[in-house]
RNA sequence: GGGCCCAUAGCUCAGCUUGGUUAGAGCGCUUCCCUGAUAAGGAAGAGGUCGAUGGUUCAAGUCCAUCUGGGCCCA
């Protein structure tokens, strides 16, 4: 395609817009300027001193290369921003990275080919924290180019580090009001351990590691030793069953479900307390198969009644002291087993939560390394597992063993040395949330979920069934725990290095505060005369990221008063499955420690899927690469397919085509308008200088787009406000069909003449969308404003990304139901046209149409429709010209059924059973008929409203309805009506010979033609001046053949004549 | 094993809050039309038991229950 040229003098202000562009260059056009010109920056210099809004960004952990699901979120992070900044906000943002934790210490370990803490050890703790330090680094280059290419904004030059030292000097300020506050306390904790590896595994390890495992399943008799109903049945026994034999070692108690109900089971003189749910699956049907009575039930009871019964324990091995009871506990199901569930608490989360309720021990006789303590009879020394096989023929022997089998399930294994996992309970520091449960639900019922369902569904469950935080970690990486302690177990807390430096008596501001340096500092204790050395744990790096808010700010040490101005956010967003993650620690930290959640709105995403449906990873092989994708398709087309393709909170698949979609239908769509415009304002020359007609006396086509362009923007502001991007992106799909497809389509000619009304109604518009589309596609509207609007009107801001939303005014509804209505009319004038085989070229007559508010349409409106279907004229079909109409009607059936109730279906009958056209006349002349219908008491009064009527004229008009209004196209076509479509086949053959030959649009040309027929002389001669006009024909010369002028092309079959065309 | 979300055309998705008798859009497919911005546009057509079953209702894609399948989170 070539660019069209143009003289000097007819050079307008607006820049040369190709109708062609490139999506990819474009975008690194356009990030050179906002680098060049500092646009961010003068963004945010310039909203100084207005009101925040403010947004809080949830740091990448960097451990990885990012992920197209990171465009997602980032996406979301970017359009508010924008859009409030429009609105006219001061929107902080400042980027944020998450550099802690076990994520950052496997990428190291893998790295470094390490399989375990001893590796580490050996290799030094000071050196490998300093590969993790490098390590995140490098993959926040990553994150940093992926966050520029795709027009996030957000301030990374002052990004918060999680690993800096004011950061973690910030946290441990934090973690100190909190001890302070008595809810930071030393605990035990179950958590995965794998035993030959020597460490604690974290969740996101665990589920690498699921393997399918045969264990033994044993059914347990534990005699119930006294009471009521030890006394009156002889050998009561609690069933018990378990998968793991080898914790029956360490039973504490029997835990059964409070709303259960339990009985006493008596079966071959032996007596069992089982839940009466799963009677059937331990014994059988009760009559055996001879007849005789298998088993019976002595009394039920609910679980409740079993609470403090004790038992004898299975083994004797170990002493657990207070102990061997039952206990109550909701969790217990009984769906399966026996409805009693034995306790060990070292080993299990659930039996270690149950049984401190109940104060009883915690007792753990396996060693670091798996086994068994050596001093413990049967089983000292044996690796755990190994252990069932002698302890199940150790109860087999003493007559314990109800029933024994095997019992296929996954069990969680060591993802790297494949060690069945053993959840071990370990000493560990807790906050204890759960003292704050109610003040969490409380901010949880003021804060503004997107999607609403989350609030009180899997966010408010999880509150529900809040547990108290385990926050240490025995690992290396992370914020150290900043608790020192001494041999009297005297605790001292400290909130920053210039106090821990006090207390140790050293200077020590400068000291890098991970371990191992920080180890080194012993001081003395406070309340006593001990040495205090720094307990071992480092902390949860959620609990760096939660802690963002204040430690971004390094407060309160530093920046008091920025703080207390941007607390809490009005905005977070992620995806899901932080619902447990960040947006819970964000809340009950920013909750423990000033009272108050961190935020007010959030926003949470589905997840990104493959074009399959499936989850992208490396394992599948099924990974988009960010960068990529986004030079394949543009990162407009990728931020729009996040922020408008379907419903942000859903699970979403992303692929080519769907992108692909998006940059021809909206994209270029938008572009190519652009270009329009900027070539038939450059061709007139106009620019908004030179001004135009004010708009209430502009045709109603322009009047029309101006008013959908101010609906549009205050439409999408609406969306956005209430952070539905999905609703905002349709509305300015539809917008820009409007606007190409028929605004312009429609007004073309007016173009091509240069007329200052349709030029500047276009350019008004397309401010308009170009705003509203910036928080979307930053890029393409920054051009767009650079080529269209900057240059031609000097008092606009120099980036659209400085511009304010464009105002709002009333728009004209009456004018957008007419144009709608018109529309419906010419879309049956189209298939009428269609069904008639009547191409559109060829003029017709007239048309009738029958449509509620038709004939009120003003002769401008009904113009424009007749000029588009090519008819001379638009009559309103008069129904009471009853040769030329049918109607036919329906049932209205929702005012029927609001009246009628269960009686609509006889009184819709009943009206398909009326002459239509006499039912039609009465009601339009009376407004309303009465009926007497069998089974409908009293007098059933219809009205016009209650039918859906249709009016076709009869026979021998090519027809189309839909609906309610019906359209009909007179076919006759007379010579005149002939001649003048011969004219628009010239024209149009004309036109394509221009075309052909690589003529400029503003090229004038000389015509000369020769033909035989007597139609084409006399539509020559009789149409010629306006042939002539279309084509911008100097001439139009009949030769007697054809000259071989500039070019020429092949006789036309229908037209039958020849033509030569040459540039004048 | 528990909780939450989802299931609509060959594909990607609207519609469901507030029930109304012809369930839409885009992509793809077939035929035709139109084309001095457009990688466009228009018309017609093929393509749907709206996951299944039951219920509520005069009326269910829409509300309720159960089930099946998929996803996520947690064990």
């Amino acid at each position: 395609m070539k660019f069209v040229s143009f003289r000097e003098e007819h050079t307008s202000m607006y820049k040369v817009v190709p109708p062609t562009v490139n999506l990819r260059d474009l975008e690194h056009e356009v990030l050179a300027l906002w680098q060049a010109e500092g646009t961010f920056a003068a963004s945010m210099a310039q909203s100084q001193g207005r009101p925040t809004w403010t947004f809080y960004e949830g740091p990448p952990t960097a451990n990885g290369a990012p992920g197209t699901h990171h465009i997602e979120a980032r996406a979301f992070k970017d359009i508010f921003p924008r859009y409030r900044t429009m609105k006219g906000y001061h929107v902080v943002r400042q980027a944020g990275w998450d550099c802690h934790g076990l994520p950052v210490e496997l990428a190291v370990e893998k790295e470094l080919g390490f399989s375990g803490k001893k590796d580490i050890e050996n290799y030094g703790v000071a050196e490998f924290n300093a590969k993790c330090r490098e390590s995140v680094v490098r993959h926040v280059d990553a994150f940093t180019e992926l966050t520029t290419r795709m027009g996030y904004w957000v301030d990374m030059d002052r990004a918060y580090w999680t690993m800096d030292s004011n950061y973690i000097q910030s946290v441990w300020w934090s973690l100190k009001q909190i001890f302070n506050a008595g809810l930071l306390v030393q605990d035990h904790r179950v958590s995965p351990y794998c035993p030959r590896c020597g460490t604690g595994l974290s969740d996101h390890e665990l589920a690498q590691g699921y393997e399918d495992v045969s264990d033994p399943s044993v059914y347990v008799r534990f005699p119930v030793k006294v009471g009521a109903l030890a006394e009156k049945y002889s050998d009561l026994s609690l069933l018990v069953w378990t998968t793991t034999p080898w914790t029956l070692v360490s039973n504490t108690a029997v835990a059964v479900k409070p709303t259960a109900t339990y009985c006493v089971l008596e079966s071959a003189d032996q007596h069992y307390i089982v839940a009466q749910d799963l009677i059937e699956n331990l014994f059988g049907s009760p009559i055996d198969e001879d007849g005789s009575i298998r088993y019976q039930v002595k009394e039920t009871f609910p679980g409740t009644q079993l609470e403090h019964m004790a038992y004898k324990r299975p083994f004797d091995l170990i002493d657990i002291p207070d102990s061997h009871f039952v206990i109550l506990a909701d969790y217990v199901t009984t769906g399966d087993g026996t409805g009693l569930v034995h306790q060990a608490p070292a080993f299990g989360a659930d039996d270690l939560i149950s049984c401190r309720a109940y104060g009883l021990p915690v007792v753990n006789p396996i060693a670091p390394d798996g086994t068994f303590l050596p001093e413990i009879p049967l089983v000292g020394g044996q690796f755990f597992k190994k252990a069932d096989a002698a302890l199940t023929d150790d109860l087999r022997e003493r007559g314990l063993l109800f029933r024994e089998e095997s019992y296929e399930h996954s069990y969680p294994h060591c993802w790297r040395c494949h060690t069945p996992l053993i959840y071990y309970a370990q000493p560990s520091w807790y906050i204890k949330t759960t003292a704050i449960k109610d003040r969490l639900m409380a901010e949880n019922e003021k804060t503004h979920w997107h999607p609403d369902t989350i609030k009180w569904g899997r966010y408010g469950d999880w509150l529900t069934n809040n547990v108290d935080w385990a926050l240490s970690r025995n690992r290396y990486w992370g914020t150290p725990l900043p608790i020192w302690r001494c041999e009297n177990e005297h605790l001292t807390i400290v909130e920053s290095l210039a106090e821990l430096g006090e207390l140790a008596g050293q200077e020590i501001s400068d000291l890098d505060p991970h371990r191992p340096f920080i180890d080194d500092i012993t001081i003395p204790c406070p309340h006593c005369d001990a040495t205090a050395v720094r307990v071992p744990e480092v902390i949860d790096c959620w609990y760096d990221s939660g802690a963002m808010p204040f430690a971004a700010q390094w407060y309160p040490q530093h920046n008091k008063e920025n703080f207390a101005a941007q607390y809490p956010a009005d905005f977070v967003c992620e995806a899901i499955d932080q619902t447990r993650g960040w947006f819970y620690t964000l809340m009950a930290i920013g909750t423990l420690v000033f009272d108050e959640s961190s935020y007010k709105n959030v926003v949470c995403l589905g997840h990104i899927l493959d074009e399959d449906g499936r989850k992208m990873s490396k394992h599948l092989g099924n990974v988009l690469e960010p960068i990529p994708l986004m030079d394949q398709h543009g990162a407009d087309a990728v931020r729009w397919f996040m922020l408008a393709s379907g419903s942000p909170w859903q699970s979403r698949r992303v692929g080519h085509t769907a992108i692909a979609d998006i940059v021809r239908k909206n994209l270029l769509t938008y572009w190519n308008t652009v270009s329009f415009l900027s070539l038939y304002a450059r061709s007139a020359p106009w620019s908004p200088a030179d001004g135009a007609p004010p708009v209430n006396e502009r045709p109603i086509m322009d009047r029309w787009l101006l008013t959908q362009a101010h609906s549009l923007s205050a439409q999408v502001d609406n969306a956005l406000e209430n952070f539905d991007t999905q609703l905002g992106g349709r509305l300015i799909t539809e917008f820009i069909d409007d606007l190409s497809n028929w605004y312009v389509r429609r007004t073309r000619r007016r173009f091509w003449e240069g007329e200052p009304a349709a030029l500047a109604t276009l350019h008004e518009a397309l401010k308009i969308v170009t705003l509203c589309m910036a928080p979307y596609t930053p890029f393409i509207t920054e051009r767009v404003w650079q080529d269209l609007f900057r240059e031609t009107q000097p008092d606009l801001p120099n980036s659209v990304h400085l511009a304010d939303w464009p105002s709002e005014s009333q728009p004209d509804s009456q004018l957008q139901s007419d144009m709608e209505l018109a529309r419906r009319v010419t879309e049956l004038g189209r298939s009428a046209r269609a069904t008639s085989s009547v191409k559109t070229r060829q003029p017709l007559g007239r048309a009738l149409i029958s449509a509620p508010g038709w004939s009120e349409l003003s002769a401008e409106l009904v113009a424009e429709v007749a000029e588009e279907l090519n008819v001379r004229e638009l009559l309103t079909l008069d129904v009471s010209d009853s040769d030329l109409v049918s109607i036919s009607l329906k049932p209205n059936f929702r005012t029927l059924g609001a009246r009628f109730g269960k009686q609509t279906p006889l009184i819709a009958e009943h009206i398909s059973r009326q002459d239509p056209t006499e039912l039609v006349s009465a009601l339009r002349d009376i407004g309303k008929v009465d009926y007497e219908i069998d089974g409908v008491d009293g007098t059933s009064t219809i009205e016009l409203s209650d039918l859906v009527i249709t009016e076709t004229p009869v026979e021998g008009w090519a027809v189309a309805a839909d609906a309610g209004e019906s359209f009909a196209l007179d076919l006759e076509i007379t010579h005149e009506l002939a001649l003048a479509g011969m004219a628009r086949d010239i024209v149009r053959s004309l036109q394509e010979g221009r075309k052909n030959a690589g003529l400029e649009i503003s090229d004038r040309i000389n015509v000369t033609w020769s033909s035989d027929n007597p139609d084409v002389v006399e539509t020559l001669s009789f149409h010629g001046g306006e042939i002539s006009n279309e084509v911008l024909a100097l001439s139009l010369t009949k030769v007697p053949e054809v000259i071989t002028g500039f070019t020429v092309f092949g006789t036309e079959s229908e037209i039958d004549a020849n033509f030569g065309i040459e540039k004048a």
